[in-house]
DNA sequence: ATACAATATGGAGACGATCTCCGGTTGTCA
DNA sequence: TGACAACCGGAGATCGTCTCCATATTGTAT
């Protein structure tokens, strides 16, 4: 997660600018084309593409943070293994929910075919948890994480359902359920 | 799903036309942008367009034909209609999983978005089947049909990832096991 | 058969979003 | 306070999408 060399300070500065100015925009659920983000930002196009190469990217680097925090806090749990895995699950799609107007773009970290860095550390960490949770005998340990994985993208990728979000809650608790032994 | 009005003549051979070469396209897993739909079926753009608005509405034509079959299997079923979902869930998506070329495309049809013929048919059936396996006592009675169309949503759309098709075998399994009765 | 109205065609080009490229600027370090 | 590398900006090239309308085809009424 650490920057692989240290930026300039302008450098810096401009790429906070830019995740600041998204995430303002990603609040209000405007959608922008890409460019526009420079604008808002107060830089030019070329610097946004520096930076961030895809609008993913982008999203990514907005909601790192969060999502980050989510998965610490899977990881650190004192919980049983059980319970914190359904905790995790239950907690990251109420966050998408509660984000409504974030998680069509938090979609993109969810991703399977982008390996963002938000994007693999939710992949690890659910790997991780659901690891834990099956050593423990509270769940089934012949689903991979994966399946799991195109749950949650699905979720994140149906933002514009008119239930969506109680159809939501609806699917991970079907996806809980379903991941108990048998 | 029959036409509003007669088409004439050869306005309805160009639309053949049409549909055969996109269904030709995408079971290679060709990649075309929409204009060489067009030219691959040996008309002008201005034809592919009035007949089909959207590259969405193009993959529903393409493949109403198939998810009415599945559709129309479900519902005609004789089987104890637990089974029927079951069979039902693990139908839809081995066809998926076996037309992965294709799946990409499906995807439009299962879009919760998408008003499209194909698309809210089969939202129909699933709800259908699902009532009638919740009334017999095989599934749960508080799980909105949406969250299952989330999960074949899901599945359609994440075609990429490497291990697409058995993550996309487990996550029906665990859905259809998410639905029994807790 | 013929003529006329309704229907459909095609593809040039407008449009809008994405992304590249490079002359100029700014930061850093000795 | 040079001098060099790092970084900036944004004009414009590129490319897919979609519209528009003069022309052509089909159906039908006589």
């Amino acid at each position: 997660m650490s920057e692989s060399r240290a930026l300039r300070a302008d450098a810096r500065r401009n790429r906070d600018a830019i995740v600041a100015a998204a995430r303002l925009a990603f609040d209000h659920d405007e959608q922008f084309r890409f460019d526009d983000f420079a604008a808002r930002a107060g830089v030019g196009v070329g610097t946004l593409y520096r930076h961030f190469p895809t609008r993913e990217a982008l999203a990514a680097a907005v909601y790192e943070g969060e999502v980050a925090a989510l998965c610490d806090q899977a990881r650190d749990s004192t919980r049983a293994p059980g319970e914190n895995l359904d905790a995790f699950l239950r907690g990251f799609v109420g966050y998408m929910v509660e984000h409504a107007a974030l998680a069509r773009t938090l979609a993109a970290v969810v991703d399977p075919a982008i390996q963002t860095v938000g994007g693999s550390e939710l992949e690890h960490t659910v790997a991780d948890v659901m690891t834990r949770a099956a050593a423990d005998g509270a769940i089934r340990d012949d689903v991979a994480p994966g399946a799991v994985m195109i749950v949650l993208h699905g979720i994140g990728s149906a933002t514009d359902r008119p239930l969506w979000a109680s159809e939501s809650r609806a699917a991970v608790e079907v996806l809980i359920s379903g991941l108990k032994k048998a």
